[in-house]
DNA sequence: CATACCTACTCAAGAATCTGAGTAGTCCTC
DNA sequence: GAGGACTACTCAGATTCTTGAGTAGGTATG
């Protein structure tokens, strides 16, 4: 039940419209939650019939109309008693992680190709949560701003985002680089099985 | 579908039990994945019939019967043809992130203790990973093992378990100071909410 | 000036995951 | 010798998450 409150503590920050919040939770973002936009759609009309989001329709022009919400204090309250209510533990969940497991049975080529593009992702997104850390803390440094800044949770989970893409990125290269040492050196383990005809 | 994989990628290192599997998945280890035992049970059961993997009934005197699996050249062809698809993005999906991303609106008290625990749960998981690795890679030192090691799958997601685990334990360590601090600073920003009686 | 993408959503259906309860014998502790 | 933990599973039901399709006007691209 998570989804809901991860919801609560976006609508903190400010007034969003689902699409909005299906951007963050979607997209690049997502320090602290993923979710699809069907997804939120659905939680916001579930929060506001229970009170604990409102959300105003925005006329607009140019453009299709849109609905803001916000977290009421109702809302706030429920988030506390989340806060306050033990936490589920969390867990690794990649594909990726399953075909490296396996790859020195079933081949290494096509797993380095997509640790190769997983460590650029993974580089894309360390890049924009430090531009967003530098937005956020705006002129003082680290150890300023999270001393005396007035919002400092989304900085503390960005700083939890930026590490986990800097652990991504570091273990598909090291891992990438291994499998290709081995792939070209022939450990006589095994022939590699990217070059066998594919067994289907 | 990934839980398959994860299971067949498992069974390649050997025979195992549907409970000793679920051990594996669900408690410390899970490098890889993780997932419950009726999951698994369930998945063994739709493998087995598919044929990707075999089980054979093992009559235990003092105990209940068991049947222990392993994966199938069937199922070693479809853990090619899973490595050879494209790979969906990983993302965190935490309770404690969003507790700490709404932390300075709904008191922090609750929180930090909730990270401290994490953080000694993560310096356990921390030793038995460690403990893991040097049993996988034996007398050899780890660049020798990867260069040369006969299985190395499991040793490489193993690493990224103990990476994610530090991660996890040093950013807990420094989140729960930081939100400590401004506890005890009191940062003028807002009164500590976990002082207040709790709204509910 | 046609195609494609962007904003802003909705609906339906399916797959994956989690919660909870139950069976049944054995081993260990107090 | 009673209560609890451990081995080894099974079944049912709920919740959560994903997949796919669709609406509809506006703006940018070539």
């Amino acid at each position: 039940m998570a989804l809901r409150h991860a919801v609560l503590a976006a609508l903190l920050d400010g007034e969003y419209s689902g699409y909005q919040l299906a951007k963050a939770f979607d997209v690049g973002v997502a320090n602290f939650w993923h979710a699809l936009p069907q997804q939120l759609y659905a939680e916001l009309t579930k929060l506001e019939r229970e009170g604990l989001v409102t959300g105003r329709q925005v006329v607009q022009e140019t453009r299709p109309n849109k609905r803001l919400f916000r977290t009421t204090d109702a809302g706030l309250a429920e988030l506390e008693r989340f806060a306050a209510a033990a936490s589920k533990p969390s867990f690794i969940r990649d594909d990726l992680l399953v075909k490296v497991q396996a790859a020195d049975r079933t081949g290494t080529g096509p797993v380095i190709e997509q640790l190769e593009e997983r460590a650029a992702a993974a580089d894309a997104k360390i890049r924009l949560f430090g531009e967003i850390l530098r937005r956020m803390r705006g002129d003082a440094d680290e150890e300023e701003f999270l001393r005396h800044g007035e919002r400092i949770g989304p900085y503390l989970t960005c700083l939890r985002g930026l590490d986990f893409e800097q652990g991504n990125r570091d273990w598909c290269l090291r891992t990438a680089a291994v499998l290709r040492e081995r792939q070209t050196a022939g450990t006589g383990v095994r022939d590699d099985a990217s070059v066998r005809p594919a067994t289907r």
